[in-house]
DNA sequence: CTCCTATGTGGAAACGGTTCCACATGCTTT
DNA sequence: AAAGCATGTGGAACCGTTTCCACATAGGAG
């Protein structure tokens, strides 16, 4: 059995309160007390519970973090940021996956909050409102990335997908693509609708028509990519360039080109979208607008600890991160 | 704040122990009192504290997982394991990252023990033999995974690398290459020392002489492959094939290679080791050996949960998984 | 010399649950 | 009729901290 802060005030003969004082370093202790309380700690290998402490004080140090999936290499690099920036400031956290799974959500927030922890991150989960809400009347600090949530007044750290998805098209339109196909994300994210506003809108001012049988929704995965190809790849006239709802479809689509005989970026330009550790690795290396996973993770912490410990106006803040594009060798001119 | 156990106890006109009963399903309690309570727990939104169960049940079901990095694209899997285990058996885990920085690791100990976790899970974190046995000796359930701990009678959840090493590079062996070049992981590494002695091992039994020349130690990492790379090649004669500590190295090892004009796999055979997966999206296709890492960190979560609820043998316990040779599009037969 | 303040210390209540024990009721068994 | 048991309920102690308050001492100010 652990040895209790009791044990130590009678190891080192002082009383409990003079014990939590050195523990906390808090009122008046003298030197030379504080010396022996802090022999005895170590003598009993004294580790204070954190559990009886949260209960008093009503604060746990420990924060949630949502994501789908920490296997899609999206979210390893947000997770770090948190994690990261948590630690920097003595919170640890627990680590939640859903799989999207709205059910999984609830059952997760549900978790959390009989956890008691100070706050939850959620990453890129459905846009499930209730839930959020359901927390903030709740009075649980809450901080969305990578989904935004329009008609709620919560915070969230945010990258400008239209914006993002608007480079990445203006690029396949300054190389000369007229013929340019979108695998869209999950129409029924916010994210997935605004890649596809960016892509429309590219189109637009460039006076290309918008070609509704260009674009196909897939789910964010290697495999709906694959699929996507098969289908955009099979229209004719073919698209000479395709932009893709994420780097995972762009690397299906790149796989299924090859399959089918369309070397790329002769035949077939592509663009991804979050610029993942491997976009840099396959070949040939994908060209992708960046999204700052790693900073985007640390904001959304910043912003939670900010929260948690007030001082903020009531007001939901938003950091919109600008993301960037990454030009490498899978688009090219069209001749 | 949020509504107690007290408070629903009187919306209900119950006693505390009997709302206490219903919550968890014990001792006896008529439907009706039970229909009045469960009631009053939704009309007031009442969400128990886990904290103060803890306290008196003195287990969180909670547990620690520390990880060098999650940016480290073995590890997710991993963590999905662990998670996915953890979660079907009603726990939550805490995250750790530590870069393998043995202070880190202590601190990230220090605040697990704090939290009064019910167990801890090292995945392939230094080889701080003290850590861990501070944690036996403090009765807290550990189970290693990725790393081999001999002297210790710890849980763990390995995977035998020499044989997995041997695999590989008499695959190599067998593709008519004599001249094979290892770019070993770190030598302080168990795991690094096993893959390196497979090596060896697959050699001597081809009655290929060992050449400490043909041997350079990196850091699992890519740019410590590439560099392991840039040496190895300049071997005069050039190695015909080159077996990698894990596939970030391999990769590092193929940039290398194709800067240098070199083409694989015609004139250099490449093997890895984990089969992440980017090793089968690369191009070319990595030949590798592969880990089961998901099920590896659901087997290590299973173990800490028998170990956990008792009824195991003292004695530490070992589940070794057999690696997998994965031959893909990076090793060629030598004419 | 008294009063006040700074310094130093200990006791007890509180945080929100679980669980042991006591007690009440209505049957069945001897 | 008394005893025993199954069912149903409530009170109080306890888990291990923090924190408020009371109290003690010593030195400086008036």
């Amino acid at each position: 059995m652990n040895p209790t802060i009791r044990d130590v005030a009678q190891a080192a003969g002082v009383g409990l309160a003079t014990v939590s004082r050195v523990l906390n370093d808090s009122g008046y202790v003298r030197p030379e007390t504080r010396e022996r309380v802090l022999q005895a700690c170590s003598d009993l290998g004294f580790v204070p519970s954190q559990l009886a402490r949260s209960m008093v004080r009503r604060s746990t140090a420990t924060i949630g973090l949502i994501v789908p999936d920490i296997t899609n290499p999206f979210f390893p690099a947000i997770t770090r940021g948190v994690e990261d920036a948590a630690s920097e400031v003595g919170y640890t956290v627990f680590l939640c996956n859903t799989d999207n799974d709205p059910a999984m959500e609830a059952l997760d927030v549900r978790k959390l909050r009989e956890r008691r922890v100070d706050g939850i991150i959620f990453v890129g989960t459905t846009d499930r409102h209730e839930l959020v809400t359901g927390l903030l009347a709740g009075e649980v600090p809450v901080v969305v990335t990578d989904r935004q949530l329009d008609d709620l007044d919560v915070d969230s750290v945010l990258v400008n997908n239209s914006l993002g998805a608007q480079a990445a098209v203006r690029h396949l339109i300054d190389l000369g693509h007229r013929r340019i196909a979108h695998a869209a994300g999950h129409p029924a994210t916010r994210t997935g609708q605004d890649r596809l506003a960016g892509y429309q809108q590219a189109l637009q001012e460039a006076s290309i028509p918008y070609d509704p049988s260009l674009v196909v929704f897939g789910e964010y995965t290697l495999e709906s990519g694959y699929a996507a190809a098969q289908i955009l790849l099979g229209r004719a006239p073919r698209p000479t360039a395709v932009f893709a709802g994420n780097d995972l479809m762009a690397i299906g689509m790149l796989r299924a080109a090859t399959e089918a005989g369309i070397a790329v970026p002769d035949e077939l330009s592509v663009v991804g979208f979050d610029d993942i550790q491997m976009a840099a690795l396959i070949h040939p290396a994908l060209t992708t607008v960046r999204q700052p996973a790693y900073d985007m993770g640390r904001r959304a912490m910043t912003m939670l600890h900010e929260r948690i410990t007030g001082g903020i106006p009531a007001a939901g803040r938003r950091h919109i991160f600008q993301p960037e594009l990454i030009v490498r060798r899978t688009t090219r001119r069209r001749d």
